[in-house]
DNA sequence: ATTCTTGCTTTACATTCGTTCAGCAAGAAA
DNA sequence: TTTCTTGCTGAACGAATGTAAAGCAAGAAT
């Protein structure tokens, strides 16, 4: 009777994500600070060596956490945009989908939160995060356009998309930062209301 | 004729000031990977020792950073209510504020957002983010409190200055990751746009 | 049962990290 | 000038960092 093996063996694909998994919780944890190859190879429970093996680099390993959270956000996005009715219920979807989990919680707020950091002074990061803000933005701006449209209405929706993303981000900032100066529900309220000021009444 | 001195004398308060500048220029270079003792005393251009001299350990200094940080925009915020006119004129005078420098420039942006990403994982710096942001929505709501009180204008303004600091953060972060994405002037405009579908026509 | 591929562990390495502390020296006070 | 205070240096320390490379072993293929 051979002994318990000492390690199961994955596809590169299935390590590749579960390393990531870890990493992502490492980051949601204790911030940047714990993002090490100690403290996530020890949460994926696998030797210190394997990462270096499936990433080229700590540094090529939060890029691929963020395009991972990048893909959650945009999937989610994607599924929202499927509800039924018309232009105005797919984007209050949308706004939706941000302030609900898994976006919406604390742990991915902070990885977010951390990650920003690192944007800012890396060049590889910035170039994933230019390149998904500008899905987003686009996304945000074509719901808009819809809805306008329905409602002949004449705006700039290029850039009341942006002010509602810029609403979104700085709203999950003060929530995760201080849960007591804004709820999921009055966040969700206030991007409501800017929405109004522009679009008129909308209701679920 | 004696040789040159191999360092200057500062009094605890001065050096404990240029320490904390060393210490924020590094933060704005490089993010946190940035922020280590090697680093800020090179910057400082003071010895390794110096630091744990002047603060509890490293810890401790960006915590001194984030409350100098803070002091800054509090400093820049009361000098912008001073300004001459009515209420809607001081309260665009804040807004002004927080879009120009020295808030509203690269450096001070990048090592915002790397704070905040520690403020989500340390219980001292979240203790001072919660209180400086406490009066940021104070001194917010006040502001308008005052035009909606000159227009006999009923509005909860606690939450309509959440939603407004909101979004000066969330357009922060835009600006600061994606200039292509908002302008200064264009960032001023989102605020004051959201600023006047609640209080009608508003000019400088 | 045997071979073979390759996912994985392990060890070793050079750096860099934050902290400590004994003692030097700048410059005000005497 | 001499004394004295204390801001400051600089070396030493252990712990933790990321990376490289040699070889073990899981488990599919044969």
């Amino acid at each position: 009777m051979p002994a318990k093996p000492r390690f199961t063996r994955q596809t590169a694909s299935v390590r590749r994500d579960s390393l990531i998994d870890a990493a992502l919780r490492c980051l949601a944890r204790g911030g940047l600070a714990s993002f090490t190859i100690d403290n996530i190879s020890k949460e994926a429970q696998v030797s210190r060596g394997l990462i270096n093996h499936h990433f080229d680099g700590i540094e090529d390993l939060m890029l691929a956490v963020y395009v991972s959270m990048t893909s959650t956000m945009e999937e989610s996005r994607r599924a929202a945009l499927l509800v039924d009715g018309g232009p105005e219920q797919r984007l209050l979807a949308v706004v939706d989908t941000m302030f609900a989990p898994p976006m919406f919680s604390k742990a991915s707020l902070r990885a977010w939160l951390a990650l920003w950091g690192e944007v800012a002074v890396n060049p590889k990061l910035r170039a994933a995060h230019r390149s998904s803000y500008g899905h987003y933005r686009r996304a945000m701006a074509a719901a808009l356009a819809d809805v306008a449209a329905e409602r002949k209405l004449k705006l700039d929706t290029g850039t009341l998309a942006t002010t509602i993303i810029a609403l979104i981000d700085g709203l999950w900032i003060e929530w995760c930062l201080d849960s007591s100066a804004v709820s999921r529900q009055t966040a969700r309220d206030m991007v409501q209301g800017v929405l109004e000021a522009r679009l008129g009444p909308v209701q679920r």
